[in-house]
DNA sequence: GATGAATGAGCATTCATTCAT
DNA sequence: CATGAATGAATGCTCATTCAT
């Protein structure tokens, strides 16, 4: 069901997709929907959900706090790049969909969420700080800095002004995220 | 007109935003309004342009080609920075209404407009590269690693997830466009 | 319009009447309607105040409050009860749509026209009443002394259950009024 | 169970209470609300006749058709407004589903025990007027003249209307009764 | 007997757009 | 040029009822 409705809501954006569009592809009946996501709203919330938590997921993967802050930033990055590539339709609905839900009733959920995926990599970052091993920035700005440029990058290439896959850079932008925060000479 | 549309489409959503609340806060008839814009699409192509134009002076502002790559890049970063600030308003509706015209049938337009403000920095950077005043890197990437970690934390300013002023970081942000792209030790 | 609405609020029900039958029985588009009433409940209550003007203009008609007490008693039940004749359709409605109305936002518009058409009977009652040529009831029940017969008969016949015209009756429910209210030997 | 259906129906409406509401009021399954009373208009029935039931059983306590008429009206007139006070919420139901139930299936139904609970009554009456104890009125009035003032002062009493209990208007309600049946000097 | 997931017709309402004045 | 009443297809959602377990 969700697979279906994802397809919609990428081709055709979150606001058009009707329900009628869900329950055609879905081959599910209206009141099926319902029943099960109480809303239009739910379906992309579960939706979303499910996307974030693959992401997350992926992301955690290979991850360990142990590792030297430069490999760190490095995996970090790479496992954005190759899960967009690897979901690029999850990725795309991520990036659709997170408005509607910060907006929404479950804004506290994704900020739980949130949490729970960056905090102990902004402590480890932060203690790395700390120790002199990277450069003293303000915490807010550090997550663009290690993730914006890849970020901005998959942005263009979901929505197809990009044509090279993100996976192609992991080594510049799995750099660019260490420059940014080594001390510099 | 267009400043009531503004309004009304950053607090409602693009979607969300009829006609009939265009009417109201501009004060305007519907007739006069369609007599005008065409559409709804067309007020907001309209406000986009507005925007994106007032976005493009502010950067083209003080921006030399001559001044030394590392300058020239904390310019660009600072006069990015500094208009989000100044027109925050603005800024989060070319955010919204971007995928909206990019979508449409202005596609083209905002491409031109594009590369206008784009081109010449493009160019200039490419050069630099070929001096090796900077490092080699596929041009797709450049602008994400110049201009994606303040994106990316405007992005959030703007949604309200961070409260700090992006214009304190002016400094941190464009070193991060410098220490990205220079060669490294 | 609103007489198309009559008939098929009577025969259904005003919950069982959907737009669409008010549409096809005025012969308007849904837009129309909505643009003038607003709402379903806009049909109603526009409904429910012409009836009830009409039956307060009724029973405004030759009621003076010069009148002996017992001939403005008679006046005020033989205006109900003609009226309701006169106007069954009207009259139906008006008991259908009165709890909507009470719990709609007009109730304060159905209190103020009330007002408006009892207060000044009230007013002679009371004065009536304290120059001791009727019997000194409590204020709250009069109203119910002098046409709760009327009316209970009128919801029979209204409704199907009783035949004969409450027209009829005209003498027994006026004398009714007034038995209850006279000073009794 | 019909205790919580009583509630919704009397606060919601009965169209406005869904089978939804019931089953959570209730605690009990959708299937087996079902299997018991066939029909949300079974449901409906089966509380107006528990209403129903309650109001004759309370209206013929003490009734005995020995009982010289003034007494009998007044017994009679008491009885319906102490009932009425003792049970608003059935009161109150049985005023909103009456017209439900008379264009239901469960008409004739209703129509026996009518006549079953008001047939000795006015035979009763009849004869009294035969006998000119009291005054000679068509029959189909009587009802109307014997309970309106009570049931319109009812009404307002259970609609939020009015406030005074109308327990305590025994003694005008029951004279008024008698008043417009008495034979007037 | 009890359950509650599934159903889908039906509903009130919205809204971009048109066009006669 | 300006107006705003008129349009009607489309939408999200509800709800009484069924039926397989």
């Amino acid at each position: 069901m969700l697979g279906a409705a994802l397809a919609s809501f990428n081709s055709k954006g979150i606001e058009a997709t009707g329900i009628e569009d869900l329950k055609r592809d879905s081959a599910q009946s209206v009141g099926t929907i319902y029943h099960h996501f109480k809303n239009k709203e739910g379906v992309v919330a579960a939706l979303f959900f499910l996307a974030f938590d693959d992401q997350s997921r992926a992301m955690a993967e290979g991850l360990a706090v142990e590792l030297p802050t430069r490999s760190l930033l490095r995996s970090l990055v790479s496992a954005y790049l190759r899960w967009t590539c690897a979901q690029p339709e999850l990725a795309r609905f991520i990036l659709m969909a997170r408005d509607v839900i910060t907006q929404g009733p479950c804004a506290q959920e994704l900020a739980q969420r949130l949490e729970r995926r960056y905090g102990p990599i902004d402590a480890r970052l932060s203690e790395a700080m700390s120790e002199g091993e990277i450069r003293t920035l303000p915490d807010e700005i550090v997550p663009a800095l290690v993730l914006g440029p890849a970020e901005s990058y998959c942005r263009g290439w979901l929505s197809g002004y990009r044509k090279p896959s993100p996976a192609m850079f992991e080594s510049e932008f799995g750099d660019a995220a260490w420059h940014a925060l080594r001390v510099q000479d």
